[in-house]
DNA sequence: GACGAAACTTTTGTATACAATAAGCCCGCC
DNA sequence: GGCGGGCTTATTGTATACAAAAGTTTCGTC
């Protein structure tokens, strides 16, 4: 069958000779559902990943435990852990939900940052900004994920943080699932730096309107329509037999 | 030293004949830290645990995992876990981070309640004035936590509703863990039986408004004042040598 | 040729053994 | 008597073996 992404997975980074736990495990393969080198529904023997990646299952099943709490696989009970397929309506949720968190995070944020963090802010703005002009895809997502990932650290409220970093994995993996067929990039100009403008100029109302604007405009790049659900079908009857 | 506390674990209902798995653990731990059963600082070593419900440390090792993702439990590597106790400055952002969600929940949920779960909410408020008023207070937690876990359950954006579960359950850590000394029970009369109306009658707002004074409340009955830091700094000095 | 059952294979669940690390302890030294 | 080094012990990290469950194939029957 499908046994071609193991050798994609140690293209990931060298492997072998580094002292490997599961936490590079649980790097690489969110790396990989986000780039989609690992499409939905791929299933994830746990003897296959240890024998990828040079350890026994013990820290494979660790590994994949945590990334089903982070949401990228489903694991269900005597049964193979397979890369998870997030519905239509989970995606709309899962925008909602960030909306909200994300909104509040740079609402409080607005105005009490000091410059040493809004420099790397600005930094990964231009970087986005340059790797999006020379077309180099893999890159500005890098950049548009940590900008958000150093919004979330930052936040002066960590359980909202932790919220939002959680948030943000799970947005980008449904945006790469549902990134509209002909769209190269799933990217806004101007909304980041008019976000860190707000930021530094201590607006919070205008910097929560940002988020959202962001966000809103984010979805309306994806396909979401219900009548294409083919995704969706093929999951349920083709693979997952109950759903509580 | 405090080998006592399996004696506990065990009253917690009937262990030993029945299968039992990871999820037992899970639950009888939880509700042993709510009920302070189980004091902040707690060591939970694996065999030990393993002994008590009669089970090997590869399931136990898999609830501790679980217990730490749901913050009960703290899991440093090379370290026995130990009951969780968070700190003063957490306690304040988790309430945050609750009014934030939950108050969106309910402002979800106004008008859009079926009959039957607003029933079921319903009783549950019952419940808990009647524990009250005859002095149970476990049941009347219990009556209390069950509600606001139907919330979560019943919110339309499922995303927020697995937040909402989350921070119900750490909020109710930490009253347990920072309640006044001379309180007998953190209740506000009517506080449940209000929001229920506002939830039956659609007004979205009102009920997001009950939610944050109901939370605000609650927060005022808690001894947070940084001068009595005596908890904090026990926990510190006394156990945990690092802190990132 | 389609259906169904039984063996077979694959894969996960659990227990256990061994290695590595951290904590506690004792003893010698200053 | 206090302090530090090394030893002992307790506890977690990892690997592996076996059991149970799910999935797959094959074969016989209708």
């Amino acid at each position: 069958m499908n046994n071609a992404w193991h050798t994609e997975m140690l293209a990931e980074g060298r492997v072998s000779d580094r002292r490997i736990g599961d936490r590079d495990i649980v790097d690489k393969v969110r790396r990989a559902v986000l780039m989609q080198r690992l499409p939905p529904g791929t299933k994830l023997p746990e003897v296959t990943l240890g024998e990828v990646f040079g350890v026994s299952r013990s820290v494979v099943r660790k590994a994949l435990t945590r990334l089903a709490s982070e949401h990228v696989i489903d694991q269900r009970p005597n049964q193979v852990a397979r890369v998870r397929a997030p519905s239509i309506e989970e995606t709309r949720e899962t925008f909602d939900a960030r909306r909200l968190v994300e909104g509040e995070v740079v609402a409080l944020l607005a105005g009490r940052l000091p410059a040493e963090p809004l420099a790397a802010l600005a930094e990964q703005a231009r970087g986005e900004v340059s790797a999006f002009e020379r077309g180099d895809e893999p890159a500005r997502i890098e950049h548009s994920l940590t900008l958000h990932h150093l919004l979330a650290e930052h936040s002066p409220n960590r359980v909202l943080g932790a919220m939002l970093t959680d948030l943000v994995l799970r947005t980008s993996i449904v945006i790469a699932l549902y990134k509209r067929a002909g769209l190269a990039s799933c990217y806004l100009e101007g909304d980041h730096s008019r976000l860190l403008t707000h930021l530094e100029a201590g607006d919070a109302e205008a910097a929560r309107g940002d988020i959202h604007d962001h966000l809103n405009g984010l979805e309306a790049l994806l396909d979401l329509s219900p009548r294409e659900a083919r995704i969706d079908l093929k999951s349920i009857l083709g693979r997952a037999p109950e759903q509580a």
